[in-house]
DNA sequence: GTTTAGATTGTACTTATTACAATATTGTAG
DNA sequence: CTACAATATTGTAATAAGTACAATCTAAAC
């Protein structure tokens, strides 16, 4: 089961050893999901797609890596409407745009020194994040489309 | 029951109507609990406090009244870690940072232009949420406290 | 090969929130 | 004032996201 993975999950492994944490197979697909499906998905999303290969994967350990992974400074967590947690690679860092018509989560760029801060008013930070919400630009566009229809 | 409140009311009593919301008992008791308690409150904590003096209250009239005023534009929603949801008044734009210690939500000014965009690489902004999560002043300087008792 | 620490699993539970139907209140027209 | 419609409130039941926990499994260390 492990050595399969070797060749696919290298620099998934280096990453998780690199924080210090065993890279299990679960942990790897966990990982694998994230980084090659960029849509910020939620812990359910994650845990349904995986279990279609790998049918004993437990919720819970999706739940408890995902959780790890955000204490260990792999991943971000963000806070949809619905009371839901999404879930993001940490890069370069930057600002989320919510689509409040079609959910999805849009990464977009900030160049502004808000992320060079490591205090505000006497406060340390740790973690900034920064959130739109709004109509993203395709949602925009085809209720544009729809509205000229009718004139 | 209602007119008892008109004097004290008053200053709600109109911003309700200015959104055209029906200014009801329940509702202005709400507004007026987050109004004066500037703590960021959640649902259940708005609910506790009001339940005690109007014990008739409904946990779902304060759950729909949120969501009202969120939509309304009266108040902003802020996500914390715990998967709860807590409410603040729309005054001056704001940023929050969130205490990871004592889970106290604190006002923090930004004086960036963030605010003033309406909208970012073609996504129409309704709405822009800032959220600094760390150590807050306090917080840090027990610790610092506690560091040097023990050394 | 045994031991031990850590990871995974599955179930039960908690917590925040919503759906919905019944009741109550308010505003308005006759 | 009374009747009616519209809206608000209430309470219960349901949902959905996430966590606690005990049992089982795995893998590395001796």
């Amino acid at each position: 089961m492990t050595d399969r993975h070797y060749g696919v999950h290298g620099e998934f492994r280096d990453l998780l050893c690199s924080k210090n944490i065993k890279p299990s197979y679960q942990r790897l697909l966990i990982l694998e999901y994230i980084m090659k499906n960029k849509n910020h998905p939620s812990a359910e999303i994650i845990f349904k797609n995986i279990s279609r290969s790998v049918p004993t994967l437990s919720r819970t350990t999706v739940y408890n890596n995902l959780n790890i992974f955000v204490r260990k400074g792999i991943l971000s967590s963000i806070k949809t409407n619905k009371s839901e947690t999404r879930y993001d690679i940490i890069e370069i860092p930057h600002a989320h745009f919510y689509c409040l018509q079609c959910k999805r989560i849009i990464d977009v760029d900030l160049k502004i020194p808000l992320y060079r801060k490591n205090s505000i008013q006497g406060h340390k930070i740790e973690e900034v994040q920064v959130q739109f919400r709004g109509t993203c630009r395709n949602c925009f566009n085809k209720k544009e489309k729809k509205t000229k229809n009718v004139l």
